[in-house]
DNA sequence: CGGCCGATCAGCT
DNA sequence: GCTGATCGGCCGA
């Protein structure tokens, strides 16, 4: 169980830019507080950096700015969260400044308190890391929904971030993205970033067909 | 275990 | 009209 004493990741700490922040989220801790005031948690095992208007991959690519991404353009700490193949949604973390659509996205979570009440969410019984493994799962586990788009992290009290556990970089492992090769070069960029060997990691036995690299220790 | 494919619809063109 | 920052079931090896 986290401290009660947990501290809630600030402005400042979103705030640094996706490919940094991809790195530094690893790690931390995502929080739902449902409206009966249950807590569901879990600590960041697997994220994706999207770089701006150039990243052929971002739905922000060649500045497209619509109804559906616009929070992408929002202050450092907004929720990011759209609908896809008509029966999921993802979340991201937006970190650049006003009018910069940078954003990462959150693809897995090891799973901490309320794991009985993620499983509701679910048909069939599975086990916990699989409650929270592919950014629409955990969104699904989590309670997150289109409601949550354009929120503030940094001030909501049903979604937000604490301090979690420091991930070393020896355990910390760089892929290409997931689902995007309709982007030309942008889909070999390795902009994915994992905690190696973590069960909560999406893909085929936690990687993906992805080729790992190491994780560049210049990106804290 | 790995590969294929259907579900299902918002959002864009 | 077409496509997608996904998931899970089914099938063959």
């Amino acid at each position: 169980m986290p401290p009660t004493t947990a501290r809630r990741l600030t402005r400042s700490f979103f705030a640094i830019g996706s490919e940094r922040l991809a790195r530094r989220l690893l790690g931390q801790r995502l929080v739902r507080v449902l409206p009966d005031g249950e807590r569901l948690s879990g600590l960041i095992v697997e994220t994706e950096a999207y770089v701006g208007p150039k990243d052929q991959a971002s739905h922000a690519r060649n500045g497209r700015r619509t109804p559906r991404n616009e929070a992408m353009y929002a202050q450092a700490g907004t929720a990011y969260v759209y609908s896809i193949y008509g029966m999921h949604v993802c979340l991201n973390i937006v970190c650049g400044r006003l009018d910069e659509p940078v954003a990462v996205l959150v693809r897995g979570l090891e799973p901490s308190e309320g794991i009985e009440r993620m499983k509701e969410a679910f048909p069939a019984p599975r086990p916990p890391h699989e409650l929270t493994r592919g950014p629409a799962m955990l969104c699904k586990a989590m309670r997150i929904t289109k409601a949550h788009n354009g929120l503030d992290l940094v001030n909501s009290g049903e979604l937000f971030l604490e301090e979690g556990r420091a991930i070393a970089n020896p355990s910390i492992r760089r892929t290409p993205r997931i689902g995007i090769d309709y982007a030309g070069g942008w889909a070999l960029r390795p902009l994915r970033w994992l905690v190696a060997g973590h069960p909560s990691v999406s893909g085929k036995r936690g990687y993906g067909k992805a080729k790992m690299e190491p994780a560049d220790r210049s990106i804290r």
